[in-house]
DNA sequence: CTGAAAGCGCTAACAA
DNA sequence: TTGTTAGCGCTTTCAG
């Protein structure tokens, strides 16, 4: 048959290369996936012609061929509030940055939840969170993709999951609290689509309870993580009456905006009003108070999810099945005091 | 005889697909790709099979056949302060967003610069910016794949580039304050290995200079983007003997660092210092004064970006070569006033 | 240790 | 309007 012309200068396959280093096809394959025994004078060549002729193998050959992909894809679903967090950067930065070192494609789904992805796409998938896209994760389960979520815990999937510990983080900050003498704490959750927001309110909520303060309604309010959101909450709640002496903000970024609302109405932090934020965000750490919070391991959550994903990937026995929940860690540093009694 | 099923289970092909509907696969790849022409009563056929198959082509299958890819790759080089800088979420934002509109698949590199890209991975490739990963670009350029840079002007490079007028927006921002009586006006810069930062200070320069002011040395002051840096760079400028009455900060953030240590310092701003970014983050607005800025389209510069090189890709013709700079518009709000004489 | 050859799933020229 | 069929560039048996 003709031949499409092809308007670009057709780049050189593994056909050049074997004929430019006198072996058969079969044998640079064989030293490109470092498999098989070649020779070690026969390798030498090959390799040598592989970079004279500054030869890619074609990725797309290679998967269609092996039935194998390097290619993970990583899916993160669009919601109002998503950019407004670090975390999301943090995500993108711990596994865009192992994937280069591991030799794997991201193929990056930013999704409206609703569309199917393209699961021949990717080998894998990594869902970063799932809001509203569900669906979306069991199409891919049940067409057999190999998947690990992170940033959120799912019970009732067959499904690897890497999650943090909100709640345990959240309670320990009302714990801490508490254990200065603060009685009357609020808190300003994010967005509570996100598990992660919502298992921080559940944290608080436990918090609170456990050490037998009553729950006021009034001092929870509820943000969609943004800072203009977090102003007006902040400005709420420190107008009232009874105002709170202490706040657990869901996120850094939304409690450094309530500092700076407090020292506008004229509070002084730590001394009039206590603060905890959540993320470690370095942000915190650069006002004249460094913001006291809880640290939570975004980078190795995400880390270890690809590493999981990848293992599952490449392995051909079934792995074990993980519901990892990592530690978070309270970080004291100068945004809270001991309440006066 | 029967065959056995077998044990993984095989996704179906383009030719269960054509099985199914009682046609041939070419067929089915004609509504596939919307080319060709199909008789009605076959295409409802087809892709009744389709959905009840739950069929997905393969992308490498295709992409190997066609020698087309519809696969976009996204290099950004990563280098110490990237990720302080709201620029790089918008980017992506802008970019995926729009790849899933156009059905393209989006691939992350985030790249340490002096590996080299698989440049078969990806049908065209977008460069975020350019440090220090020239070679990658001249490498691609060179293969035959289409390349659009943004964010970064690129003369000598036979390149379709689209970045933002740097320049011009910080030299207004000189003006600007001049035009207030400021005479004495700092400039706060970001990281020099960015374009972007280096081109602010040379509008910064220029705007001294055009309005016949000196260029006072000591009130340039390098940062990394960090808000750490910046704070240190305010307290430098603000406990000065001779202190500026203004300063013009290379990015949003920062500014914001730098109007929250004037406060601590005991200075008001405007009244005692003038301030203004760059960048336009909707964090600005939500102090208790509002930052005067510098808006630059960055959603709309990755996403031209991303129709241009979808217009290189998708065309065989040879396209006309763009330098495009878009414009940027100070955004005048609260953080200045005029100085008094 | 090496090469020949059979596909992987799809596209697109060509024939019908 | 359709079906037939030759590759796309690579991996992977299977002989040698």
């Amino acid at each position: 048959m003709v031949r499409k012309p092809s308007i670009a200068p057709k780049s050189n396959s593994i056909e050049d290369v074997a004929r430019l280093a006198g072996v058969s096809i079969a044998t640079v394959s064989r030293v490109l996936n470092k498999q098989g025994s070649v020779k070690e004078k026969n390798r030498i060549r090959v390799l040598d012609a592989i970079k004279q002729l500054k030869f890619q193998p074609s990725v797309s050959a290679q998967r269609l061929a092996s039935g194998r992909s390097n290619v993970v894809a990583l899916v993160i679903p669009r919601y109002e509030g998503m950019f407004y967090s670090f975390y999301v950067l943090e995500l993108i930065r711990g596994i865009g940055t192992l994937c280069e070192a591991l030799k794997i494609d991201l193929l990056l789904q930013l999704t409206d939840s609703r569309s199917l992805l393209n699961l021949k796409g990717a080998g894998g998938i990594i869902f970063a969170d799932l809001i509203g896209n569900r669906s979306q994760l069991e199409d891919a389960l049940n067409a057999g993709v190999p998947c690990v979520v992170i940033n959120n815990h799912v019970e009732d999937l067959k499904v690897n999951c890497i999650s943090v510990d909100n709640l345990g983080g959240a309670e320990s900050v009302v714990n801490y609290l508490v254990s200065l003498g603060h009685k009357k704490i609020a808190h300003i959750s994010g967005d509570l689509i996100t598990q992660a927001a919502s298992m921080r309110l559940e944290g608080y909520r436990l918090g609170i309870s456990k050490n037998n303060l009553s729950l006021r309604q009034e001092y929870i309010i509820k943000t969609d993580y943004s800072r203009g959101q977090a102003r007006q909450a902040a400005e709420k709640l420190i107008k009232m009456p009874d105002h709170p002496t202490a706040v657990f903000v869901s996120s850094d970024s939304m409690a450094l905006e309530v500092m700076a609302v407090a020292r506008e109405l004229g509070k002084r932090v730590p001394q009039d009003l206590s603060i905890v934020g959540f993320d470690d965000n370095p942000s915190g750490l650069y006002g004249p108070v460094a913001l006291t919070t809880v640290r939570q391991p975004l980078v190795k959550m995400a880390q270890e999810g690809l590493k999981k994903l990848n293992a599952l990937m490449s392995s051909d026995k079934p792995q074990k099945m993980e519901k990892a929940i990592l530690p978070t860690e309270l970080i004291i540093r100068e945004s809270c005091s001991p309440i006066r009694s």
